[in-house]
DNA sequence: CATTAAGTATGACATATATCATATTTTCAT
DNA sequence: ATGAAAATATGATATATGTCATACTTAATG
């Protein structure tokens, strides 16, 4: 069983506040996982009863729509935090967690986790903030949703998946999602984004190959997500 | 100076777990205030440095996109508190608070609330429950906007409309929103509103006299909005 | 390597929605 | 009450986006 003393990405997360007692208790009843790229770590509706700390890796969070798509809410990644929302509201799931490439994940039973709330504020207070964080990013994505054009909000996708997620040394985006995933991620259909795609590339502003996708003009592609 | 501990809405919000010394403590500290219909709390940007607990009446909760419309997040009401992500983020406030009616509200300066999650833990859980609340709503809402029609939505906003808010005597929806208010909420421009609303008036849906809206018959309504 | 399935691309078309113009009604200050 | 301004309503039209069909490309499997 690995130390969560020594673990890095702890350092990103919430739980950057817990002490050394503190860590050699989780230490104790964590649960080390390996996920591969595509399988799910947990379904929306799931009772999840702990959290997951993303020790390496990128996931999905999704959530069905009445129509049968999967509507991709957020990316996750590296020293976040996965259910903290499910936890503090004693409730099922509200999204998916499905992983974009393989991953280290450990998860923390809610029993230990809810024991750090009473006696100690500074995590409380991380928590909060970070929740306080996902709230209004949510809210401001709500604006993009309901005010953006298609093009636009695709513009906005590709400019945040290279800032946030890197590139990889041919300069294409690191995080690679199906075309499917990213009309998932912007909110139109499959065909739509791959004609947007199709019309961007014309334009000069990325390259395609294959899955891969390369933002050649930066500012212009801003530019269009205004 | 009102005494906090005999406020009923008190009762409503995280506020419930406070004791009586530190009601008292509120009691001593707050601002009570009087906002007239239209009239502004706070503005998206501004920094708050406190928190609104609401005694009476309705306010909206907005943000201004970039090509100048406003989009309503949500509708706040009796019993909730205002400006709890941002004083918790320490940061600016992300949304525009503004009375939908005459409304009777409370200013408690931050310096007080904080000490309260330092020594009140079923306090602090309050706060997260909540705050955990909105976020879930957040991205439920996300995925309406981004999968369902503008007649799905606008189906769907009356609905909360008359659930969450009532109606009044007459049967109409009690909160009065301007077309371009509810064009607002469900992301549309204030035509393609106004011309549903006819559509459902023609469908038996609705009656529509004024500004005055009454739902005649709430299970189309709902099959309607899927 | 061949075969199939999955993913990507594109065309043709239908539909939803935005935009602009204008008429009508309501609201409000004087 | 009366006129002006704002809000609501409706038509005409342009545009964005979804849907269905089909071709092409890539990846996966035996």
């Amino acid at each position: 069983m690995s130390k969560c003393e020594q673990c890095i990405v702890r350092e990103f997360s919430s739980l950057k506040a817990l002490n050394k007692d503190e860590l050699l208790k989780i230490a104790d009843c964590k649960t080390s996982y390996t996920i591969k790229k595509g399988e799910t770590i947990f379904v929306e509706g799931e009772n999840v009863n702990g959290i997951f700390c993303i020790k390496d890796g990128v996931c999905k969070m999704s959530k069905l729509s009445q129509n049968g798509k999967d509507q991709i809410i957020k990316l996750v990644s590296k020293g976040e935090l996965l259910g903290q929302r499910s936890m503090i509201s004693d409730e099922p799931t509200n999204l998916s967690a499905i992983a974009l490439e393989d991953m280290e994940v450990c998860f923390i039973p809610k029993a230990e986790i809810m024991g750090f709330f009473d006696n100690n504020n500074q995590f409380s207070m991380n928590v909060m903030k970070s929740i306080c964080g996902d709230l209004k990013d949510a809210d401001t994505h709500t604006v993009s949703m309901a005010q953006k054009t298609v093009k636009e909000r695709l513009a906005e996708t590709l400019i945040y998946l290279e800032t946030s997620f890197g590139k990889n040394e041919d300069g294409s985006l690191h995080i690679q999602l199906s075309r499917e995933e990213l009309a998932g991620m912007i909110g139109t259909a499959t065909e739509s984004c791959i004609r947007l795609l199709s019309d961007f590339k014309k334009l000069g502003l990325i390259d395609l190959s294959g899955k891969k996708i390369t933002i050649l003009n930066l500012s212009k592609l801003k530019k269009l997500a205004e």
